[in-house]
Formats: C-alpha cells, sequence, structure tokens
DNA sequence: ACCTGAACACCGTTCAAGT
DNA sequence: ACCTGAACACCGTTCAAGT
C-alpha cells in the first residue's frame, strides 16, 4: 500500500517514439524481418498493438526510423584529418558493419527513396562531400556519388540475401562451403566461369571483397582526372 | 449441345506453370507487388486459390519464376562479335531495361541468393564471362565481376524505390524536378553536397547514368592491368 | 491427376471506449 | 493526452472433398 504512492512499481515507463523503435530493432534483430509485427511489438511493450499508432503513423516510418538508429553511428564519424579515399572507405565500411550487424537493414534499405529525411540521403550527402574533396569535376560528382551508393546498397542487399539463404545455424564459413560446393558441380558448359571462380569464394572475406569494389569504383573515378 | 463436344468452348484452358507466371507477371505490372495475391491470381485464372498450389510450391518460388521470365530476354543476346566491353554494357543494359519496364523486378532481384537455379547466378555467369575475356587476372575476377553485379542490383533497388515514391500519375521527369526542387531547398549546413548537386539531377538520365556508372567499374577493372 | 473453396492462423490498421 | 483491445479487411497456406 505504502509503495504504490511514491514508487509507481516502475513496471510501467511510458510509451515513447524511441522505446517503440527500440524495441522494434531488438525484435529484427532476434527475430528476423517477418519476426517485426504489431502484435509482438506491442507484446514486448506491454500494451496493445494499436497504442503504437499514437507514436507511429505505421510500419513503414517505424522500418525507416530502425534503419535509422542502426545506420547513424557509420554516419558519426569525423572525416577531418583522412584523405578523402581514406574517408570514403570509412564510411562504407561503417554502412557495411551495420548491416552485416542487423542483415534486415540490407533487405529495407536498398529501396528507400533518396528523399526527405531518408537515412539514403545522410549516406549519399557524406559520399558526395568526399567525392568533391576528391577534386572530381563538378559534372562528373553526381555520377561518382551515385554509382559509389548504388554499389554500397547492391553488397548490402546481396548481404541480407545470403544471411537469408544460410541456415540460422551455420556459421559464415560454413555457408561459403556450401555454395562454392553448388558452384563447382554445375554444368560446365552452362557455367563455366561461375565454376572456375568457386574456389575464389571459399577462401574470401566478405568485407575485404567489399572494400576491393570500393577501391574499384574509386579507381575508376580517379582514373580519367589527369585527363580532364 | 453440338458445340459442348468437339469444341469445349475454350472457356476453360487447363492450368499451367506458364499460365500462373504469365499471369503473375501481369499482376505485377499492373498493380504492383502488393497487388500480387493468391486470390487475385486464382480470380485472373478462374479457380480458387488452392489450385495455384498444385504447380507451385509458394510465393516465393512464383516471385522468382516471374523474375526469371523477364530478365530471360536481357541474357538471351549473343556475345560474339562485340568487344568484352560492350558486352558488359548490353547485359547490364538489357537488365537495366528489363527492371525499369518491371520495376517490381529491382524490389526482389537483389534479394535474391545467388545460389541454385537463381536468375542471380546467370547475370553472375554472363558478367563473369565478359570479365574474363577482358584479361582481368585470374585472382581479380571474382571481384570484378560481384562488384559490377552489385552495382546494378544496387541501381534496380533504387530505380523501384523512385518508382514507388513517385505518385503513380507523374512522369520521370516531373518527378526528377520535384525531388530537385526538394533537394534544392535542404539546409546548405546539413546538405551542402546534395544542395549543390540538385541541378544535374533535373536533367539527367537514369540509363545514361547508369552506363556510365558501369564505365567508372570498368575503368576500374581495366586500369591496374598494365601494372600486374 | 488435378481442381475447389472453406478454414486456419495469421497480418496492418482503425476506432470506440476508457483513463 | 495517451492507452486499450476488439473488430475490420485482408493475407499465405492447407486440406478434405470432389472430378
Amino acid at each position: 500500500m505504502a509503495s504504490s504512492k511514491r514508487r509507481p512499481e516502475r513496471r510501467q515507463e511510458p510509451l515513447s517514439r524511441e522505446r517503440i523503435v527500440a524495441a522494434a530493432v531488438g525484435l529484427l534483430d532476434t527475430v528476423g524481418e517477418s519476426g517485426l509485427t504489431f502484435r509482438a511489438l506491442a507484446e514486448r511493450l506491454a500494451t496493445g498493438p494499436g497504442a503504437i499508432y499514437w507514436h507511429v503513423t505505421g510500419k513503414t516510418e517505424l522500418l525507416v526510423a530502425a534503419i535509422d538508429a542502426v545506420i547513424a553511428p557509420a554516419l558519426a564519424g569525423d572525416d577531418t584529418g583522412t584523405t578523402p579515399r581514406e574517408a570514403i572507405r570509412a564510411l562504407a565500411l561503417g554502412v557495411f558493419d551495420a548491416i552485416d550487424a542487423h542483415p534486415w537493414v540490407g533487405t529495407t534499405l536498398a529501396q528507400l527513396p533518396r528523399t526527405g529525411q531518408s537515412p539514403m540521403l545522410r549516406v549519399f550527402e557524406r559520399v558526395g562531400r568526399q567525392v568533391r574533396a576528391l577534386h572530381v569535376p563538378e559534372a562528373a560528382q553526381f555520377t561518382a556519388a551515385s554509382a559509389l551508393l548504388s554499389y554500397i546498397l547492391g553488397v548490402a542487399g546481396q548481404n541480407a540475401a545470403n544471411t537469408r539463404a544460410a541456415r540460422p545455424d551455420t556459421d559464415r564459413t560454413e555457408f561459403l562451403d556450401a555454395v562454392a560446393s553448388a558452384w563447382g558441380e554445375l554444368d560446365p558448359d552452362e557455367y563455366p566461369f561461375t565454376r572456375d571462380v568457386a574456389g575464389q569464394l571459399r577462401e574470401h572475406d566478405d568485407r575485404a571483397e567489399f572494400l576491393a569494389g570500393i577501391d574499384l569504383i574509386l579507381t575508376g573515378i580517379t582514373a580519367g582526372r589527369t585527363r580532364s
């Protein structure tokens, strides 16, 4: 009786956008994209599903907010004191790591338009600034930044697809081994290249591979510079 | 009475995988990804939803088959008599055009694993063969082909996102204008790059932009060659 | 062998009613 | 102002029953 007065048993913090988004991220991380349900979310927050709609307009907004929360650290880095090339690599790796830690981001991020308050726009801006710092000619800056962004998004999607395709109890190397074996048994007439390259898949490092792709594009971006 | 004997009124062709997939593509093209429903599909085919499951294991398989049908023409091209560089450009453009004509492909394609009988694997193989024809060193072939593929997928996803973000009644230029205006009004302290680059967006051509990105990567791939 | 369609176990979202 | 939870209009998938 005494306790009910000043200490509210702390069993029910008020609902808030932050608590909802945090719970959503937790759900996505543990149960995956299909696990994010208004009912499951409501249960985690000890309310009814309708309560969530007072703080959030719908599932899309919830998903964007979740992505934003997870991608934010990658954009928090300080670019001063590094070369633009290093800054782009660090930024790209930050996004890659965020997606690697939260595979559901890859699936959704690539589908967000580069408009409004989209996290996409923030990544684009960061990439673009460094492209400019590389002294890419004005007219080519948009193309260069877009290409880098598209590549990052493409890898993100592939990564998410691989995570989903892998049995939940297998780790990365096991999965790569399985894919490599499957590739190795493909029809040599139909898939000569994939077959031959299967071996490289076995000893490859997703992160290093991703970075190698970034470097490829960076090389392409800066290669033409001396000619202009 | 006479007609019911030899001419079966032709009102009910038997169901088949091809008919189902064709109807699915039609539904996706007209009503979009959210319009592909087993109930809607059944209605189009004049049956119950359960009938479809006799020919197709589930929605995932249906989606993959639909993508396959739409992407196939892009892979049918003949590569003989062109340079590898031209072959890669043509292949990439083929995929781009297929996705542009069927925006729902972009959303889903990027999420398919590069395994089994996935259309992804077929695109990868085609890209890879031309990478090899470019005389890229063995160890770098996987990276080069993967980078090209990831870029293509990334653009595909962005394209689909843009199509979805655009009001259904606006055309491409109207949409780009709207985005460019929005970018132009961004906070100059937070989005200096995006703001400045907004103008380039207005007069840009998606297809040309896409190809420019491919060229960037191709340049990156071939740039190091003379050094090795 | 192939089709039918009711039924199951879910969804996102709304909204009257409560505090 | 904020929460509740039943209700609405859907889903994908299954499966007994039909032909």
